[in-house]
RNA sequence: GGUGGGGUACCCAAGCGGUCAACGGGAUCAGACUGUAAAUCUGACGGCUCAGCCUUCGAAGGUUCGAAUCCUUCCCCCACCA
């Protein structure tokens, strides 16, 4: 289980790159700063709230300062109104990896969304984008007949997803519907006609993960980390996005972990005491889903926790060779 | 001390003679995941030698073919009166 094996999709004689993911508040952002201070590497965010302005505290960004010394890719790249997507993700990540070889850094992509590393290092389908005309039509008919209805209306037109898509699922009902409505071709023959290829096809991508070996530990590490956040101002922080005026807890920047649970505290729906418990139970059915989503990852090597400083040597090795090389 | 309200599964909370192992929500556990993904959704959730059986609705008795649901006493909690 040394640094110097090799994952299946990692080709000998190439220059590497580095993914690590883990489960939120695994300690990922620290391995990368100490790997970034000893090495050329160039951290690229895998996070998709990270990605937004003025959401620093809640989404656990480094300080400016640390930012300004150890620049981040791909972080502060949209304002808290815009709508952020994986295709976005994988095109930006590509070029992000192309920029720190070209300044001759080793790519070193970190972070916790587990979708966007599974759609850059795995592939994904290409598919038309949404369109938010017809994403507005869509949800409008919804309300007014009920996504049962709508999942009848997918399997009229894509019995395929019909059947993997759950009638309560709104959120996949809908983006089924928006892809035949907006190009009269069906989710399903889109994927068909368009199987999953990875950006990074026949780079080596050495692949580890962070694993919570004690859930006790991890539950305390979340916990503590929140009232941190809540100590450093977050609640200033949602304040200040709140009276915008131009937000609303519809859009996925204010349905993050910790943004959401305050702003409905700041709406007055829930006292103090329960936005925290409530924000830190999120945060932990959040990194279940993580794990949930890293146990299929076959070409990972995890580390404990607790093990970080084998991880950092394992990564370093590799750094290390593919400077050799 | 008196009057009224209440004690239901890990928590909140319905039920008020049978169709109740007990509505619903939360937590928890497991899972799904193709352009919103820190999102969205699904399943399990008293116990077991599991198409059935066993033990539960503050405690103990009682009424009844049958009770979480009715009666009695007792123990706690809350409100008001004293």
């Amino acid at each position: 289980m040394q640094a110097t094996s090799t994952p299946h999709d990692a080709e000998p004689g190439q220059k590497p790159i580095l993914a690590l993911l883990g489960p939120t508040a695994s300690g990922k952002t620290a391995v990368a700063l100490e790997l970034a201070a000893r090495f050329p590497v160039q951290i690229i965010s895998v996070d998709s709230v990270m990605i937004y302005r003025q959401m620093t505290i809640g989404s656990a960004k480094p300080q400016a300062e640390v930012l300004a010394q150890f620049p981040h890719e791909l972080v502060d790249i949209c304002d808290p109104a815009e709508t952020y997507s994986v295709s976005a993700f994988c095109r930006d990540a590509l070029a992000a990896i192309e920029r720190a070889e070209a300044a001759g850094k080793v790519p070193l992509l970190v972070g916790g969304t587990m979708m966007y590393f599974q759609a850059l290092l795995d592939g994904i389908s290409q598919l038309p984008s949404t369109d938010p005309a017809v994403r507005a039509e869509v949800q409008a008919e919804a309300a007014r007949l009920g996504w049962p209805a709508l999942h009848a209306q997918l399997q009229s037109f894509d019995p395929q997803a019909a059947a993997r898509v759950h009638p309560n699922d709104p959120q996949r009902i809908g983006r089924a519907i928006e892809v035949f409505r907006s190009t009269g071709r069906s989710l399903s023959q889109w994927q068909h006609e368009h199987p999953p290829v990875s950006p990074l096809l026949g780079r080596a991508v050495h692949r580890f993960g962070l694993w919570p070996a004690s859930r006790a530990h991890a539950r305390e590490a979340m916990a503590d980390r929140f009232d941190e956040m809540l100590a450093a101002g977050f609640v200033d922080e949602v304040a200040a996005l709140r009276a915008r005026g131009d937000l609303h807890p519809g859009m996925p920047a204010i349905r993050a972990v910790g943004y959401r649970q305050v702003w409905d505290y700041l709406d007055g729906r829930v006292d103090y005491d329960e936005m925290r418990q409530s924000a830190i139970t999120a945060t932990r059915q959040l990194a279940k889903r993580q794990v949930t989503w890293m146990r299929g990852q076959t070409l990972t090597q995890f580390y404990p926790t607790e093990e970080r400083g084998a991880l950092m040597l394992a990564l370093g090795e590799i750094i290390s060779n593919g400077e050799l090389g």
